[in-house]
DNA sequence: TTAACAATTGACAGCGCTGTCATTTTTTTA
DNA sequence: TAAAAAAATGACAGCGCTGTCAATTGTTAA
């Protein structure tokens, strides 16, 4: 049957109190002991009972995911990203899906959170901007990091994981700007997503770095949907009206991009020749299109792990990690984008 | 603090022993006793302490949702189903995700069943649908429920959630013929997934029904990918070779049918005037593509929330629930099909 | 009415681990 | 070399609950 602490105490011939410490990593135990333990855990394919150690100790080794569902796969990615770094550290990942326009959120969290006795939490966008919420979950005792759009943190409530969307959208912008493209639309996602701002804001710096001008007619204001990028798309090139045709259009996401590229279909413009169109994401959905989209990808699954692992090490009590990682998504080039003329 | 067991014993005036049958609603306490610990529970907002548990009890409070992710939407479904029912029940969850291709995935799972003192597993194709590693698992000390396609469990190693397909696929071909489409074409999946064959068998079973002959020309194999949905439809639509060209395609997935959409596009065919094309999943793709695709729609959050509850009453071991529950995914009509002219 | 039985309840050990504190061993200092 | 200080180790209680079994109470039959 599986092996206790007590078979591996037995079997090193030291007290389970060392084994203890060993498995946690204390100091105080001699370089030989810690061998000898180590040795037996090893052959014993010991390993520590959760529910014990939760019961046991001051401590918790249970870290919970909330999140709020905007998009299936990101949530899957992150979901497998953090679960990899749990299992390599021994912890335990609760799961914790919640709607964040609910109102009672943050009483339902603390309660999760007390409840559970979890001793992290990793939140992602929407709930990681709320700053209410994230404030009352880090007056609990508990260790929050968070994941979110931008260079710096934006305050000191967490240690935070970055994903700087604004180069990422400055590179992608660049990109239609080297290829000739002078009249660049930007269909935006939830003005109150912090991505949306971010990738707005890395647009204009393109923009302005080249001596664009800005053309306020260009813009227009989406959610991130499919049905966004459709109607978005319509209307910049619709012949009526005095505004200006685009040549290429920024989508804020994937699925706006897709929405676009449809409506150029139905619209009988042809991409890339007639426009240029290009995500964000690099979604399925960008793969999945014809032609396919190019976009910025951001390695999800590793953002979620670097995130967890840097909770964990807070959890841990471990060296206070300041390391505060930033992630700049990355420039793929396919087919909706060609040379402007 | 936290109300424990304690807590309620001395304020319900009985022995722990005796909360602790309350709440597990063992027999053996009377009905007077089982009020007053129940008020005291109640009034103390009590919540037993599932490490606890775990650790004392022969019993274990845990389930796992185990999974190979052939598509995100569907686990997010299926994960915040059951993750419902557990949450109503008192049970945690673990989750569990894998490589059904990987080899060594049932000596991985049986370790991880095992180690985590797990009581039971829900599985969902394509491990569902892998018997050796059912029979494995099976024969360790942990309950399972399989959600799989068809409309009787197709053995007696574990109760199943029933998902019948074939039901459904009979019915929107039905809905083809009845549109006046003789001519119905067949893109299907994964040729190993048990839904393929069982959509396969009810499309089949349609056109017996109407007595229209079957034409093997018009059934292409695909994999569930967008691409085998673009090469699926260009196949069958293109206008060289001496095949029949059918009026309507009966895609296995929404993926499929989104590809086929865009095929016909590509070839100039308008949907659904000169082609309908109908999709089955109901996933967000069907409502992102133009026209918008007819489908079939599974309640997949109400499917894994009976899985659990059906797994969870086999923890419990109340009456062996044998209600083996079936679902039929449901027409959904939308604009991608209509009268064959 | 009382013995015999059944139903109900409680005392207590122990699940596997950590925290506290006492004990033993090693190292340092005088 | 011995005393003092520091490091390493262990004994033991107890986390909150369940399982076992004994004690108590209630119920039925004689």
């Amino acid at each position: 049957m599986k092996a206790t602490i007590n078979d591996v105490a037995k079997q090193a011939g030291v007290s389970i109190k060392t084994v203890s410490r060993v498995i946690n990593n204390e100091t105080s135990v001699r370089q030989l002991t810690r061998e000898k333990v180590q040795l037996a855990v090893d052959e014993l394919n010991y390993q520590p009972n959760l529910s014990a150690r939760n019961l046991a100790g001051a401590k918790s080794f249970s870290v919970a995911y909330i999140y709020d569902n905007p998009n299936a796969y990101y949530i899957i990615d992150m979901q497998e990203g953090i679960l990899s770094a749990c299992k390599k550290q021994g912890f335990e990942l609760l799961i914790h899906p919640c709607d964040a326009k609910n109102e009672n959120i943050t009483e339902e969290v603390v309660n999760m959170v007390k409840h559970a006795r979890i001793a992290g939490l990793i939140l992602t966008p929407p709930l990681s901007e709320m700053p209410e919420f994230v404030k009352s979950l880090v007056d609990l005792d508990v260790k929050v990091v968070r994941i979110m759009s931008g260079d710096v943190a934006p305050d000191e409530l967490s240690p935070c994981v970055m994903v700087n969307d604004r180069e990422a959208a400055q590179t992608i912008t660049q990109h239609l700007i080297d290829l000739g493209h002078k009249d660049i639309a930007f269909i935006a996602g939830d003005a109150k997503h912090m991505s949306t701002i971010e990738r707005y804001k890395g647009y204009r710096k393109a923009l302005k770095a080249s001596n664009i001008d800005f053309n306020k007619s260009l813009i227009i204001e989406g959610d991130y949907s499919f049905d966004s990028g459709v109607s978005g798309a319509k209307q910049l090139m619709s012949t009526e009206g005095n505004n200006t045709r685009p040549t290429a259009i920024f989508s804020c996401n994937d699925e706006i991009a897709a929405g676009a590229l449809f409506a150029a279909r139905l619209m009988n413009i042809s991409i890339p020749e007639q426009l240029s169109i290009v995500g964000f994401e690099n979604s399925p959905f960008s793969r999945q299109t014809w032609p396919k989209l190019t976009t910025a990808d951001q390695p999800n699954g590793q953002i979620a792990e670097d995130a967890a692992n840097l909770l964990l090490s807070q959890v841990r009590k471990q060296k206070n990690q300041v390391t505060i990682s930033q992630y700049v998504p990355k420039l793929i080039v396919r087919d909706s984008s060609a040379q402007c003329n």
